[in-house]
DNA sequence: ACTCTGACTATTT
DNA sequence: CAAATAGCCAGAG
């Protein structure tokens, strides 16, 4: 898995957020042993809307605001497609975000990487 | 090799 | 507590 690119890595994390989970930038970053590259993870994500297999919709910063919500269709697709899944979401801000959040480092642990 | 840029984050004002 | 500032790193031109 360490000779694949910083994309393919995370879109393999990405792919891999449960049904009515969500996760952030940074957590993907730090699972994928690149902390400080959270920017990358969301530049990642802009390639990631050709992949079905990747929800980037799941994918929020830090405080589950919906900060990518620009890069889907329409003005509030991310967020029904959140609320699809059962999160709510208000304001462009995930609510009870905690609860929802799914962090790879303590989900996944070693999982394939 | 260099510069610009960004779906971030932590820190400071 | 909202807004500005500063690190951060990798891909693209």
């Amino acid at each position: 898995m360490e000779n694949k690119n910083f994309f393919e890595k995370v879109y393999l994390v990405a792919a891999k957020i449960p049904y009515g989970r969500v996760t952030s930038y940074g957590a993907i970053a730090k699972y994928l042993g690149a902390a400080r590259s959270a920017r990358m993870v969301g530049w990642a994500m802009n390639g990631a809307g050709k992949k079905p297999e990747v929800p980037a919709h799941r994918v929020v910063n830090r405080v589950g605001l919906l900060s990518g919500k620009h890069h889907f269709e329409g003005t509030n697709l991310m967020q029904q497609l959140l609320e699809n899944e059962g999160i709510e979401v208000e304001d462009l801000k995930i609510v009870n975000f905690q609860k929802h959040f799914w962090d790879p480092v303590k989900e996944l642990e070693e999982d394939f990487l």
